[in-house]
DNA sequence: ACAGTATATACTAAAAAAAGAATATAAAAA
DNA sequence: TTTTTATATTCTTTTTTTAGTATATACTGT
């Protein structure tokens, strides 16, 4: 993978939005398409695009597909995830959002046996 | 600056290695043109997107037109110059390159009191 | 004033990326 | 087998980005 396609991937928010969400664990495509209110196409279609890069795979599970990073990070998409998690701008507030929101999701996923809510938390973190 | 405006300027090859060799000092417009090997429009037009976004900016000496990087850099622009500079791709490699020709033609200059060589010495920089 | 050099801009064409609607596939449930 | 749910793909349109040519500007030296 090239750094210029990386980058490429970075500069597109709901792409980085992703891309944060699956660093700390896989997640399906509804529960992405929830937390970024992204509609079906468009969600699918960039998975797509970095799935064809090789920095996502896919993995069946019923009708549900399981979106994870590949393994090893690559070390340019960890430094930066893990750099924009601790500054103070707006992209990084929201990417804080998100992992909250995700947080709130898998505890109301294991609370209540339902695995694609249709509803989830609305985001109530302060900006920083 | 929104990280997506500046992930897009690290997305272009032609833009990273721009901002790579400025990060090192300020650098008229033809000796880029020369050390990057881009036609005068090209560099024209991508010198000017940068300037636009406020990462960039220019002053004039005589016919010539000095670019120089926003002081401060900005943070996240830094953190990944410096993490490209220490890793090992054939990107990486290149930026590496183009330091080692910008020190050469720098050089060149002071001693030949010829501010706007044609040409400039061929990299020789072996991959690491 | 005139010619030359360095750089920018305007305009146009080409390529790439994104958006959207409709349809297809694959599995699960009825 | 039919229906439903989740996801992907195709096709078309729109938008954005890039490339190229030609022209303009700004300054220097004559």
């Amino acid at each position: 993978m090239e750094a210029s396609e990386l980058y490429k991937c970075l500069a597109d928010p709901i792409r980085l939005r992703i891309l944060s969400l699956l660093e700390q664990g896989p997640l399906c495509v509804c529960h992405l398409q929830d937390l970024l209110a992204v509609p079906q196409v468009k969600m699918s279609k960039q998975l797509a695009s970095m799935k064809a890069l090789g920095l996502i795979h896919a993995e069946r599970s019923g009708t549900w597909m399981i979106y994870s990073l590949i393994n090893p990070i690559p070390p340019l998409l960890r430094h930066n995830l893990e750099y924009l998690r601790h500054s103070e701008s707006p992209e990084a507030e929201q990417l804080r959002c998100d992992l909250q929101q995700r947080r709130q999701l898998l505890a109301h996923i294991e609370k209540e046996q339902n695995p694609c809510p249709a509803e989830i938390y609305t985001c109530t973190c302060a900006p920083s």
